[in-house]
DNA sequence: GTCAACATTCTTGCATACAAGATTTATCAT
DNA sequence: ATGATAAATCTTGTATGCAAGAATGTTGAC
């Protein structure tokens, strides 16, 4: 199955925190998860401290470790930054993309269509990180892709939020749409300027997102 | 002394792959480690942990950790997203730099200046990281700042070989002058291009470092 | 009834122990 | 002498144990 327990702890902690099974805020018992996954305290600190250096995880000395609770501001500023990323991705895949890429790009674009056309936005939010990582591949930059797929993971929850605002789903879409074609145009700059407003979060969409945080 | 033991540990060993004392590709054996610096396997397994997470180590099951070699292509990738998220820092500070700011800034140019001019280019390397993060902190975005820091200092070995390259304090400093002039002049895109081409490793740039890290 | 000081309990941090997989060494056959 | 196989050794992965600091509960004074 896994390659060993502290990865598998590592996931499952982390999934847990990613889909909100561990709030912003909780603490993360040693012994609790111990029990709760069959195993012992080590694997379970190894695996928090790993949590800790990707900083989804802070660990108070001698008391204990809590799920990371980055604020409104700072989830902005982790878009900002994600935007900037994609948008390299995005010119650095005009330049570079492959036929291969190309196929997996319009691929992607395609079920993102289809769920889009279904009105399934849970489908539609599974295509739509299929779409941005195959930009991430075709950059052709396996740091770059690294980066924006860990980042991509960490804004999971609060992406998950925004496609809940009304017409956003067909917004995206529109939104890839150009993407895609300036991608396939080789127009670099201007795929990456569309990537860095596509992820970007500015004016309402940030008031948007506090709103729906708030009210969690 | 410190916190803990683990981040005492963990700063020591990721200093250590930094400063190249651990070279890329060597073994990390964990007993070796525990005696050498007096404690038992689990902190150092922690750490251990800690800089798998982040990158710098790989771990290999049932093998134990080895340093990661990153080559060549994978350090110009590392460089270009650098690039992108100082060119983003320095559009930001443009933006948002504040007179405590501008001071700051101000007085790590002109440490940059008097080391660039007595022609001392270790002090020159230092006040050349002063000078940068003097524009994470001009930013204004503590995610960003706590990024441009970490690759920043992942990237140190391979920017402190560039500097040996003839000439290249003296380019160094003059763009860091047009950088300063951006910022101050509230210019985003003028400094986001700017420390973009400063920080990117284009062309020739690139042949010295792969020639400097094949002479090692 | 409330607050504070003290004792108890719980949790973490590190060390040690033990089992299982990997590596090295030794022996034997060809 | 070389290659393969097996034994011994070494290393990692996980569990457990123990001590010290934090959290909690209790008792007593006001």
């Amino acid at each position: 199955m896994s390659e060993n327990v502290v990865q598998r702890l590592r996931d499952e902690i982390e999934n847990g925190i990613i889909s909100n099974d561990f709030a912003p805020g909780a603490r993360l018992d040693e012994v609790q998860l111990a029990t709760r996954f069959g195993v012992s305290r080590t694997p379970v600190r190894e695996a928090l401290m790993q949590l800790n250096a990707i900083g989804l995880v802070e660990i108070r000395p001698r008391r204990g470790a809590v799920v990371i609770d980055p604020g409104p501001h700072r989830i902005f500023e982790m878009f900002e930054v994600m935007a900037e990323l994609e948008g390299l991705a995005g010119s650095l895949a005009a330049r570079r993309f492959t036929d291969a890429d190309r196929t997996t790009i319009l691929a992607a674009h395609a079920d993102c269509e289809r769920s889009f056309s279904a009105g399934n936005s849970d489908a539609y939010y599974y295509d739509n990180e299929r779409f941005h990582k195959a930009i991430y591949a075709a950059s052709h930059s396996g740091f770059l892709a690294e980066q924006c797929v860990a980042l991509h993971r960490r804004l999971q929850p609060y992406r998950r939020l925004q496609l809940r605002v009304r017409n956003r789903v067909a917004t995206s879409f529109a939104e890839h749409g150009a993407i895609v074609e300036a991608i396939l145009a080789g127009d670099a700059e201007q795929a990456r300027t569309l990537l860095r407003q596509h992820v970007s979060i500015q004016g309402e969409r940030f008031s948007d997102l506090v709103a729906t945080l708030a009210s969690r």
